[in-house]
DNA sequence: TATTCTTGCTAATACGTATTAGCAAGTTGA
DNA sequence: TCAACTTGCTAATACGTATTAGCAAGAATA
């Protein structure tokens, strides 16, 4: 057996058998009923397949599909987590479920050991292309470079919302503002009547949301609102609930809610002060003391993002800006106001 | 929104900047010395590919036998957890770091889908190609699979051992025998002389492993050692090791340990019987109930696959077969035989 | 002034496959 | 007998990149 060259290819085959490089391919990808092979034909180059053990380039097949079967994930920090409660691995659960079902592999950009942080992005986001479509998870302070990438025509989508003044990033978000109504809706239920939102109420859209969700609702149902920024000392916070008369915290923040929340219990203050997590209210949660208030369908998230991509990766057409409704979540925190 | 064409190509780059494609892709591969393209042509064509954001086709990059610095990671089941203790994410973890240290970005391979249970490394094979080397975690019943694809010359590193005839699967594992031997030694240094081997013994390398360090060691110390298949009941295997006399339980099977140990506990045996867990002692340990045996050090271990396959890929000389030690893990149930 | 050298680039081709258009020879129909 | 049709195949081209050979114009040399 003389392998002078490394690989055996169609041309070899065809040699062998005596027919064209295209009779090849044709008998391989059954093109041949169309293109009238006869069937000695067809036994013949089969036979010099068989004898020869040939398999095509599998590279060389692709080449000329259209994409690449390649989903990118952008994220701004590692994937994987040092940490417990883990951000970005509900994301990329759903997002590799989708992935599996749609039939394409995800590539995980690593970020550049180069110190500056710039050039850090800079390095990645040069590598983004790779990937026939890309899903950007998280920090929302990108907008112009997602607007640039939106112009450049590749294929994209944000996992959280995204506006902004072209209003074309498509992206997969949460419906803070119907989910924090639908809270204070239930505070009210629960014979509350004035209510004290712990945040800054500005900045992302995430936040807006929240905090035009809170306002509203207070506003329609005749309650009290206040709210204040978040401390370093839960205690403060507590105090001036209190003095306000405020029955009930809603928190932008879940990491500030859990911290309230234990503090209220610290002190026995858990018929008197109910506390609302506007986010990772059941993930945050501890078995000993369960937040009520919602949390994000991040699994879902992350699939729909894929769905979506797939969708504009291929062209077909697509709601491009999709909210998803939280999860509400009843926990212990939330109870009726004291009389 | 353009979208005019699927992918930017080097043509697209060289009508931008002026020049032909054979500038741009000399420019790309450093062979623009060679070919003396003046500094400025360079700057031009530069400046136009980080303004597009072009990045070479990975596949068509592979037909020449470029490398993409894409690392490919094959798992059986998806990667993405949705139980609390996880087995691929700390491989995944060491993984990214190495990889982002060397400058490599992520393929997961996730878009087989998973038949009987577990996914088809073979179906995969034309998508394998496109990472310029693989890492594969998992299942050790795939020898003929990664054969193949040694024989293939595909770059491919194994985490788990895997010996085969050919012997030379790469792969990194965990040095079972030893650590099994020193646990052994400190129980016979506490006073057992009748131990209790809870598993198999046989089947992967890992299981024989760790048999072979058991028994060697039992018979090397002239020591009593048993063993027993993992039974559904709990109770069942405590009263045969009371019965024989056997003072230690070493487990195969982490999930095993706990659960013997459980038992003991609630059985107030815990003086009268240990308990070793051959894997996952820190990592199944609950606050309340810390294992006494062994830990693999994964993330360790995700990081040396990463090395020795980037290794394999740039031609450096290594070793290919790597065993990293288990942590040994100082929990409760580890304790003096009773006198 | 003719020759060689250098500079700066491009044309052409290869990689291995898929696919479309179409050719030559034979067959059928009128 | 000429046109239309069928049969059985091939030539040509595309995919996107890498690489080699070499061309044109100017500079240096003899």
């Amino acid at each position: 057996m003389a392998r002078t060259k490394g690989r055996l290819t169609q041309r070899d085959i065809a040699k062998l058998a005596g027919v064209s490089q295209a009779a090849v391919s044709l008998i391989l990808n059954g093109g041949a009923e169309q293109a009238r092979l006869s069937a000695e034909t067809r036994e013949r180059v089969m036979a010099v397949i068989q004898g020869t053990g040939y398999v095509a380039d599998p590279l060389a097949r692709q080449m000329h599909k259209k994409g690449n079967q390649l989903l990118g994930v952008f994220t701004y920090e590692p994937v994987f987590p040092n940490a417990q409660a883990d951000f970005y691995t509900p994301f990329l659960l759903g997002i590799e479920e989708e992935a599996e079902r749609l039939g394409y592999d995800l590539l995980l950009f690593t970020s550049t050991p180069v110190e500056d942080g710039r050039r850090k992005l800079f390095r990645k986001e040069s590598r983004l292309r790779l990937a026939d479509g890309c899903i950007v998870i998280g920090r929302e302070q990108d907008r112009d470079e997602l607007a640039k990438l939106a112009a450049g025509g590749y294929p994209f989508v944000a996992i959280g919302r995204r506006d902004d003044n072209s209003g074309e990033i498509p992206y997969v978000g949460a419906d803070y503002l119907t989910v924090t109504r639908d809270l204070v809706r239930r505070a009210h239920e629960l014979g509350h009547v004035h209510l004290l939102y712990v945040g800054d109420g500005t900045g992302a859209e995430s936040l807006i949301d929240r905090w035009q969700g809170f306002s509203e609702t207070v506003a329609t149902l005749g309650l009290t609102g206040d709210r204040t920024a978040p401390m370093v000392e839960p205690s403060t916070i507590i105090e001036r609930a209190l003095a306000s008369g405020a029955t009930v915290l809603f928190c932008e923040v879940a990491s500030d809610a859990l911290a309230l929340a234990r503090e209220v219990d610290a002190r026995r203050l858990g018929a008197r002060l109910s506390v609302v997590a506007m986010g990772s209210a059941a993930s945050l949660s501890l078995p000993s003391l369960r937040l009520s208030g919602f949390e994000l369908p991040r699994e879902e998230m992350g699939r729909q993002a894929v769905r979506t991509l797939s969708a504009i990766i291929e062209n077909r057409s697509v709601e491009r800006q999709i909210l998803l409704r939280p999860n509400t979540v009843d926990g212990q925190t939330l109870g009726k106001r004291e009389q």
